[in-house]
DNA sequence: TGCACGATAATCT
DNA sequence: GATTATCGTGCAA
């Protein structure tokens, strides 16, 4: 069995990009009715306020009000005509700000998520933030969910784990508008981060 | 391994 | 009517 708890609300830190930073290697899990999905969160990537990539930048609307909502809750979006995107609230209520779950280390339910994903490789489940929110069965229903109030979507500690675990740190993935901004926190080396080999160095 | 490209729909202006 | 925080395929090297 694995050992990880659900975490606390105070526990997550306050500041958006310090969440960004703090949730790689902490754990996702989703309990549906098929049965537990989980995975090591590997890639995350920061919105902050002020920021015009973010979603929150124009202001509260029915769509992004979620991002809104205390730390600690899921905002969920559709994209691109066929995927959705979690999201994880990043500051106090009323400010807008969140941090893009981007891929996931498959633990747990592995055969559940290739179900899923009939097509993808084992270490690539989750790999992207599209390809997470398929493999765990994530869609807008779960959007202003609170993760961190016994919620089946729950955030969890981190698995021990041999080794010491670098985090690296640049530019996000696929935006236009702040481009330059280093918002994407990842484990370095790991086969689960998104994208080619460069960027996952 | 690394590009280009098409599929596709909600949201906001 | 423009915009979009993507993925998988296909082809080149």
């Amino acid at each position: 069995m694995h050992r990880y708890r659900p975490l606390k609300r105070s526990e997550l830190p306050v500041d958006t990009v310090k969440l960004a930073r703090y949730l790689i290697g902490k754990t996702l899990v989703y309990d549906s009715a098929q049965g537990r999905t989980a995975g090591r969160i590997v890639e995350t990537e920061a919105y902050v306020v002020g920021d015009a990539a973010a979603h929150s930048y124009r202001g509260c609307t029915p769509r992004n009000r979620s991002l809104f909502l205390k730390r600690g809750h899921a905002y969920v979006y559709f994209i691109y005509g066929m995927w959705h995107c979690l999201n994880v609230s990043g500051e106090d209520e009323g400010v807008g700000a969140g941090v893009l779950l981007r891929a996931l280390e498959p633990i747990e339910g592995l055969d559940l998520m290739l179900a899923r994903r009939p097509r993808a490789r084992l270490d690539r489940l989750a790999s992207g933030p599209g390809a997470l929110a398929t493999a765990l069965g994530v869609d807008r229903s779960f959007d202003g969910l609170d993760l961190c109030n016994g919620a089946p979507l729950w955030l969890g500690s981190p698995l021990k784990r041999s080794g010491k675990v670098e985090i690296g740190n640049s530019t996000r993935i696929g935006i236009t508008k702040e481009a330059h901004r280093l918002l994407r926190f990842y484990e370095r080396g790991n086969a689960s981060v998104s994208g080619s080999l460069r960027l996952r160095a």
